[in-house]
DNA sequence: TTGTCGCGGGG
DNA sequence: GTGTACGCGACAA
């Protein structure tokens, strides 16, 4: 199945990487049952080139049982690529080597012949009629879309020698009249061109032909500004589905694409939308010859990783990343539309605004993806989506099975072991001085090569082998765009290929652990063993950095906090992590990460960090959570900013003042609500009403509103005689609004029970009670506090294990 | 109370 | 035409 066999750069094993086939700049890929394969190209970047192609339709069978019984010819042939010689039935099985299941591929001229063959053959078998080959067992068939069966079967991949600069993008937004396309209208269109100038197209009244007109106009726009790439947030979600929905609805035909005549697609994806035909379905919508990129995605997949964003809004997002400018237009969703009809030039500023952030948060997020797309034959949209393991590797891993001949292993359950995860072991809590942290970067994949841990059915080797040329091409990849100019081209490939290889070496542990069949070499045994051998890593690690004089305060997976006795150096905290280090298996290496002045240790997982700048950092739910109310959460920081300075007056200062704002309604009301979203409609909540109140309605209702939309997003607070609201735009809220009336004993009360614990840890009980002593209390003077000190505590098990 | 499901986003 | 996780709230049992 070697199809074009290389002649180029790109030889060897780095196929099972690379692919084999150099053919540059591909775009776009739209392949069909019949056979015949698209390919967009964009040469140097330059102008667009459409190509056409034939591709045998295959797919691998375990069996070759139902082809002979269906009495349907067939030839046996070397490369079912290339399918039989002149003269020879159309059907071609090529037999794989090695000791995998599925070890037959089968093409055709059209998908429909070996389908219908096949089928015919399964039907007698199985006694039951079958008319599409995913109704085989799973484990007797792999089945991919066409598009990926071309991108598997030539070698090819998408982006070869194009930069992601060299791609024509082009964003769109849409500004409604509602969420709903079933009621609601579109009456205004934003579109970034690739070149950067933004129009809005704009319906001139409210009825079916202006909005037909509008929609009329759209497509014209996309046609004649034929970009690659089609770009916004949250576009998987709700622009193309309602888009869709609408033009359906009015008769408008949507001709998007670049196919003449071929309307929108669906693929079923998990993260789609519900299809209109079988709401069990969850569909995403394609654009034949562009790739539909929903930054949504991008950004979770970031956030995946980072956590450390506030929502997953384009707003909010943007605002986190600086791409949003200090002007910037902000109308709360529900009333665009409103605003639309007395100052259409605020929602074309906002419009506008949108669609250029999504442009720069699609550039600084999306890099990824687009290195991911030269690697694996998937198309660019879907890796774009995918998880890394089952949706990026395992593709890869059939690619390379494929490509040298072999034979695929089927999809196998496991055998009802249990998978045994990372260590994690809190030895101190409470506070902490002179802190170090050290850690193994990528541990798992670093075991894994150490130890050669690989999946037992993996023949080829081939996932190991991807994880050793992954690290090394990494290296190469970093350094080489260390090497580049800041800000070119060049620079942000480099930086985006060793992104999307960083993604994929650590995904290759995931890979093994996957539970249920999820992938196809999925071996829990294996997975055990790396975790064994890293829980083995960390106690040796644990045990020789405590052996060395440190005390050690929380380890986790694959790094450690300790403390280092007062007179040591930075030289002395880095020369036993270079110890312990030596100590630990070749290509695991452990890092000295970063030194601190103080730590605050509650909870496995959440602590507070001072750095000797006086930076303060919170880790973990008990220190910082949406949800919490401001005032607590910054009585928080404050507080612990003055507890890791070793100032407990100060701590007890914080308290009594946090109190006494409170109590004065010196607090703005803005800190004390919490940020809810309302789910409920007023009729929905109105009819649970009866058996269930829930406070955040009752809020509405106390506040005289009774008419909120479902998913709408508000701030609520406690008053003495119930809840008021807040209204929130896009995360923010008016600061002049600020009556003052929340319910101060509760907030007081609120104050103790859920924040002020936090600091529980760091003081002994009498203590903890004298810093924390209500003002009214007995008289308390600072001689009182003079003796309190942050206590360390270490908890016994956890030393014991150590042994 | 406990377990399961679905959400996160878009106007 | 498969398949991320995590924490949380809603709902059913």
């Amino acid at each position: 199945m070697a199809g074009v066999r290389a002649s180029f750069g790109v030889t060897g094993d780095d196929a099972w990487l690379w692919g084999w086939d150099a053919t540059p700049a591909i775009v776009s890929v739209h392949a069909d049952d019949r056979g015949e394969a698209h390919i967009w190209r964009r040469p140097g970047g330059g102008s667009l080139v459409h190509e056409t192609a034939r591709f045998r339709p295959w797919a691998l069978l375990a069996t070759l049982d139902d082809l002979e019984a269906s009495g349907v010819p067939f030839a046996h042939v070397d490369n079912a690529a290339e399918g039989p010689p002149v003269g020879s039935p159309d059907i071609a099985v090529q037999t794989l080597r090695g000791p995998g299941a599925l070890r037959h591929i089968v093409s055709a001229t059209r998908w429909r012949t070996l389908e219908a063959a096949v089928c015919r053959g399964a039907s007698q078998r199985l006694g039951r009629r079958l008319t599409r080959l995913q109704q085989l067992p799973p484990g007797e068939r792999h089945v991919l879309p066409p598009d990926e069966q071309y991108l598997v079967a030539t070698g090819r991949t998408y982006f070869r020698d194009l930069t992601f600069a060299q791609l024509h993008r082009l964003q769109f937004d849409l500004e409604t009249t509602g969420l709903d396309p079933t009621q609601h209208r579109i009456f205004l269109i934003a579109v970034r061109a690739p070149d950067g100038r933004v129009r809005c197209l704009e319906a001139t009244g409210d009825d079916d032909a202006a909005e037909v007109a509008l929609l009329r106009r759209f497509v014209k726009v996309v046609r004649a500004l034929d970009p690659d790439v089609i770009e916004n947030h949250n576009l998987h979600g709700f622009d193309l589905p309602f888009v869709r929905t609408r033009a359906k609805r009015l008769g408008v035909p949507l001709h998007l694409g670049r196919l003449d005549g071929v309307p929108l697609l669906e693929r079923a994806a998990q993260r789609g939308a519900r299809s209109e035909r079988d709401t069990e379905r969850r569909v995403r919508v394609v654009i034949p010859g562009r790739e539909c990129i929903d930054t949504l995605d991008a950004v979770r997949r970031y956030d995946f990783a980072v956590r450390e964003l506030p929502g997953h809004g384009l707003k909010a997002v943007a605002r986190h990343f600086g791409l949003a400018g200090p002007d910037r237009e902000r109308i709360p969703g529900d009333r665009i539309h409103a605003v639309w009809r007395t100052d259409p030039d605020r929602v074309r500023r906002y419009a506008t605004a949108d669609v250029v952030e999504v442009e720069g948060l699609a550039r600084l997020l999306g890099g990824a993806a687009f290195a991911l797309a030269r690697m694996a034959p998937r198309r660019y949209e879907r890796l774009a989506d995918a998880g890394p393991a089952t949706g990026v590797i395992d593709p890869m891993l059939v690619r390379a099975y494929v490509h040298a001949g072999h034979a695929l292993p089927a999809h196998e359950e496991g055998d009802g072991t249990v998978h045994v995860g990372a260590a994690l072991h809190l030895f101190t809590a409470g506070v902490a001085t002179r802190v170090v942290k050290a850690d193994v970067a990528s541990l798992y994949p670093s075991l894994m090569r150490a130890f050669r841990i690989g999946p037992r059915r993996d023949a080829l080797g081939a996932l190991l082998f991807l994880v050793d040329r992954l690290v090394d091409q990494r290296l190469d990849a970093k350094a080489r765009g260390r090497a580049a100019p800041p800000g070119s081209d060049e620079r942000f490939t480099l930086e985006a290929v060793s992104a999307a290889m960083k993604l994929l070496v650590n995904s290759a542990y995931g890979y093994l652990a996957a539970g249920g069949g999820l992938t196809r070499f999925a071996d829990v045994h294996a997975a055990n063993e790396v975790t064994r051998r890293g829980r083995e890593t960390l106690h040796v690690m644990c045990r020789e950095l405590a052996a060395r004089g440190t005390t050690l305060v929380e380890a986790d997976t694959d790094g450690v906090f300790f403390a280092v006795p007062e007179h040591w150096t930075e030289a002395d905290e880095r020369r036993v992590v270079a110890e312990v280090d030596a100590l630990l298996p070749p290509l695991v290496r452990l890092e000295f990460d970063g030194r601190y002045a103080a730590m605050l240790s509650h909870e496995p997982k959440n602590y507070a960090l001072r750095a000797y700048d006086g930076t303060l950092t919170l880790r973990g739910v008990a220190f910082r959570s949406s949800r919490a109310e401001p005032f607590g959460e910054q009585f928080l920081r404050e507080a612990i900013a003055h507890l890791l300075a070793g100032d407990v007056a100060a701590v007890r200062a914080a308290y009594l003042r946090t109190v006494d704002a409170l109590h004065a309604g010196a607090v703005p009301t803005v800190h004390v609500a919490a940020r809810v979203r309302l789910r409920k409609s007023p009729d929905a909540y109105a009819r649970v009403r009866a058996t269930r109140r829930e406070f955040p309605y009752e809020a509405m209702l106390a506040a005289g509103r009774d008419d909120w939309e479902a998913w709408q997003r508000v701030r609520v607070y406690r008053t003495p005689t119930g809840g008021a609201v807040i209204d929130e735009i896009d995360g923010d809220v008016d600061a002049a609004h600020d009556p003052r009336d929340y319910d101060r004993a509760y907030y007081i009360a609120l104050l103790r029970r859920t924040f002020v614990t936090r600091l529980a840890r760091a003081f002994t009980p009498d203590d903890f009670a004298r810093v924390f002593a209500d003002p009214g209390q007995l008289p308390l003077f600072d001689s009182d506090l003079a003796s309190v000190r942050p206590v360390a505590t270490a908890i016994p098990e956890a030393w014991a294990a150590l042994q």
